[in-house]
DNA sequence: AGCAATAATTGAAACGTTTGTATTTTAGGA
DNA sequence: TCCTAAAATACAAACGTTTCAATTATTGCT
């Protein structure tokens, strides 16, 4: 039973393939009868398009490249989930679509970036999604010079617009301190990604800020940056128990490297709302269940990821980058008071 | 700049382009230094063989359908960090190939099985790998009955060989519960996968046995089946709270159980070491920041997954199916104790 | 009824491969 | 040198689509 092609139909219709293929895409120089009768027996015969002739006719590949940094290739640590959760808002935006989403795993930014030029090149994809942006990201550069369609999950310091996806991590970053401030913590650290990563900047941007309209300093190690796992969230607050002006609170990037400095705080007998705190942004409901709960800002990442996939099918098809664009507000939740108690 | 294709070559090389095709892949019918003449072009131009071509022509995909459940389609649970691992694993097998994966996401079994019958009445992939196997599962007789190369992750009670990858997750839970038995445990919770998944049927086994082998007899309500999140782990010890055999132990079968049950302990006072303990089956290395740390069986899911790439292409290359078939044993890492203390 | 304009359909080529068959070249003997 | 067998290459069709140009069918008007 060899599969239906539209060659099938055509002969069953009685027509040229051509006018079935026409049918098919709803074309106005067929008749509406016409169309009719060949969706019929299409449905019929349950005919489905082959994918590699249209490929290799159209020259499109309708299939999304998906350009991330696997967390846990090499490390063993724990990095979070997002991973997942991206990937699979993605693929829920694609459902129903032509496009297919192709998963390019690569280690690091140089390795992302030869991924992307390979795929630009060959014309391996029709649009692409990155993560990890920096500042002055060569990659979104090179695609923009090329007018190859994409869509970024965090936002760079491009003027040409781009489309994007992001969460607002300097004005949460901002509320967090101010947040931590407001209930007496003056000794806030902050755990961040790697400094290349333009969300670290955002966060750095919005903490500096928010203890700069307070009138407050603290020293420079009080930002730290690193990968956000368990064990580089435990090394940091190891890193400064016996600092100067010991930390009351810690703001996390993601509850990954929350946990570590839970994990930490237990080693090292620091009392959770006695001697310090802990709160975590980019939350995906873990930290609920942390020993003890803490205070989170949720990030909608089945949203924003799903806002991936949309637009990079939108930007294929012709829309503008500047119409696709989201920023999308973390939102706060409070498990605990995040006052020290006497 | 068009892209380079095969007809560049034979043009430039003087020959047609069915002796370059030869030359490509290497055919014994063409001379050796007429191969190196191609060769030598190709690189120099930059070829690569355009894939749309070769599958239309040879009705093969050169893709691999990873379908799989997606945890967190719908719920907002964490239901750990598997699925991640899993992808990466087969990616990286792949990488290198010509093959590439296509991840098709799934709700449920039966969607699963939608897909699957999809794939192969039109030719989708070249091969198939499931997760979420069940002992008498429908998706593997289709797929045996079609003959189209496929290989699970969790095994099934099926007579009829067929490529599988597992962690012996009957031997691992009798072990643990014999550990525990040693220790001096006699009332032990298994938490464990939904009733109807194989591994959940072997973990109940490897329990029920040990259990049996010492004489001991549990009340049947310790054997708790669910979703393995955060959330169920903790209703269940919640849900035992005031049991008449008040257990001391428990045995997750991942670590997102394994962080709800810890919660359970935080919000109802009970004391771990003290009052009770918990152990984790499938460790990835996040419980290691848990607080307290907890003894995990450790999974080597970069192993077990980068078999499951290897397994399916060279299933598809024609291996026949038993040998291709692989059990791991998860590694005990002992981090508490794990003896009550009065 | 005849004509032009338009609507609907057909034919054929093309996308980049592979592969069966036909053809040419080469090598080995006599 | 010529013939034969084997080796090397060329030719052409095919995979399933789309699309341009060409053809046929239909309509509206006088």
């Amino acid at each position: 039973m060899a599969r239906a092609t539209i060659k099938t139909i055509a002969q069953k219709a009685d027509l040229s393939v051509g006018t079935v293929s026409r049918a098919l895409k709803d074309c106005s120089s067929v008749k509406d009868k016409t169309k009719e009768r060949v969706r019929q027996i299409a449905e019929e015969i349950g005919y489905v398009r082959n994918l590699d002739g249209l490929r290799l006719r159209t020259g499109r590949t309708y299939s999304v490249a998906v350009v991330m940094t696997t967390p846990t290739t090499g490390s063993h640590e724990w990095e979070g989930v997002e991973y997942t959760n991206i990937l699979n808002g993605i693929m829920g935006a694609l459902r129903g679509t032509m496009y297919r989403a192709a998963i390019y795993p690569v280690d690091d930014f140089d390795s992302s970036f030869q991924e992307i030029r390979n795929i630009v090149e060959q014309r391996l994809a029709d649009g692409i999604i990155i993560s990890g942006t920096r500042p002055d990201d060569a990659r979104i550069s090179y695609m923009l010079e090329k007018d190859f369609p994409f869509v970024t999950y965090g936002m760079s310091e491009h003027f040409t617009p781009y489309s994007y996806v992001d969460a607002n991590s300097q004005q949460m970053s901002y509320e967090a301190t101010a947040r931590l401030l407001r209930l007496g913590h003056t000794n806030i650290v902050t755990i961040n990604p790697p400094d290349e990563l333009m969300y670290s900047k955002q966060r750095q941007r919005g903490y500096l800020r928010a203890l700069e309209d307070a009138g407050i300093k603290t020293p420079t190690d009080f930002i730290a940056t690193g990968p956000l796992t368990p064990e580089f969230g435990k090394a940091t607050v190891k890193a400064l128990y016996n600092h100067n002006n010991k930390p009351t609170a810690y703001i996390c990037a993601n509850e990954a490297s929350a946990l570590g400095v839970l994990s930490a705080f237990h080693e090292l007998g620091i009392e959770f709302g006695k001697d310090a705190i802990v709160n975590a942004t980019d939350d995906i409901n873990v930290s609920a269940y942390f020993t003890p709960p803490i205070t989170t800002y949720y990030l909608p990442i089945e949203e924003t990821s799903k806002a991936l996939g949309e637009f990079i099918i939108r930007r294929i098809e012709g829309e503008p980058a500047q119409d696709l664009q989201r920023m999308v507000m973390p939102q706060l939740i409070e498990r605990q008071d995040d006052r020290l108690k006497p």
